[in-house]
DNA sequence: CCGACAACCTGTGAGC
DNA sequence: TGCTCACAGGTTGTCG
């Protein structure tokens, strides 16, 4: 479910609930996920304090000191994962795969397809494979139109699945490519290496704007338990062109069109788009 | 190096 | 109602 937004907004909702309490232990009641858990991971989170919680991409992560080591718990949503706070004795469901147990609360990872990640990194080894090859955060400073225009220089494949690339920019997944492009006017189909200078120039706001108007939206209803139905948040913002196909452009008298792209669906306007 | 594609896994909705 | 198929918000690995 989970784009950047998305999980930006797992992280807030997150954070007061975790920062600065300690980690009593944790289940892992079915280890297969895209990685494979860690059986003693209960072990290693047992006396944890949560000294902060970050995010790198689309990669959740909880700073952890005080246990038999200090470390890093990676948390990864995948396509369908999430992460919720349950009183204590609440039954599992069928794909609640993963407790972290707090004083007060549980915090539960369910994801039904295990295309999610939980891992532990230890203090002082080298970074992770997974975090090693991500490529930039597309709200910081280092994303700008001059950046991914000579990011792109190289680059013949069509701009919307070089976008959702986490080897290029991180955390533009399927729903805010088609969403950035239609906001910046240009066309997915269009090859990233005969895109303009001047039209980076529109198209890293847009996805800027995208992004942090989805992270706004979702950032409302957050308390004791963390959203990440990136769905609910594409109701909440409505979406200009995802999902919308063959009905009729938010913004001229056109009909938003479905193409296929890399094994992805993709939706555009043809007559605002080039 | 680049780009296209299959694969991982489960659920859901459409169509027959 | 029940079956089959296509598809779903991500990422990796393989092949040409």
């Amino acid at each position: 479910m989970p784009e950047l937004p998305e999980v930006e907004v797992c992280r807030r909702g997150l954070q007061p609930e975790v920062e600065g309490q300690t980690i009593l232990g944790a289940v892992v009641r079915s280890p297969r996920l895209r990685l494979p858990l860690s059986a003693t991971l209960g072990e290693t989170l047992a006396g944890q304090r949560v000294a902060a919680v970050r995010r790198r991409g689309k990669y959740l992560l909880l700073d952890c000191r005080g246990g038999v080591e200090d470390g890093c718990l990676i948390i990864h949503l995948g396509m369908s994962g999430s992460l919720r706070f349950v009183p204590f004795a609440t039954p599992p469901g069928k794909h609640d795969h993963v407790d972290i147990v707090f004083a007060g609360q549980i915090l539960r990872f369910a994801d039904p397809r295990r295309f999610g990640v939980v891992l532990w990194q230890a203090a002082g080894e080298a970074p992770h494979p997974l975090l090693a090859v991500l490529g930039i955060e597309p709200l910081g400073d280092e994303f700008t139109a001059d950046w991914l225009f000579a990011a792109t220089r190289r680059r013949a494949a069509p701009i919307k699945p070089l976008l959702m690339d986490s080897h290029l920019v991180v955390g533009v997944g399927n729903i805010y490519a088609s969403e950035s492009l239609f906001r910046a006017g240009i066309s997915p189909l269009r090859a990233a290496n005969r895109i303009s200078r001047e039209r980076y120039g529109q198209l890293v706001p847009a996805i800027r704007q995208t992004l942090s108007d989805a992270i706004a939206a979702g950032g409302s209803s957050i308390r004791d338990y963390v959203h990440s139905d990136g769905g609910a948040g594409c109701f909440q913002v409505e979406c200009a062109v995802y999902d919308r196909a063959g009905e009729p452009c938010r913004r001229c008298d056109g009909v938003v069109r479905q193409v296929r792209q890399g094994g992805r669906s993709t939706f555009y306007c043809a007559a605002c788009q080039h």
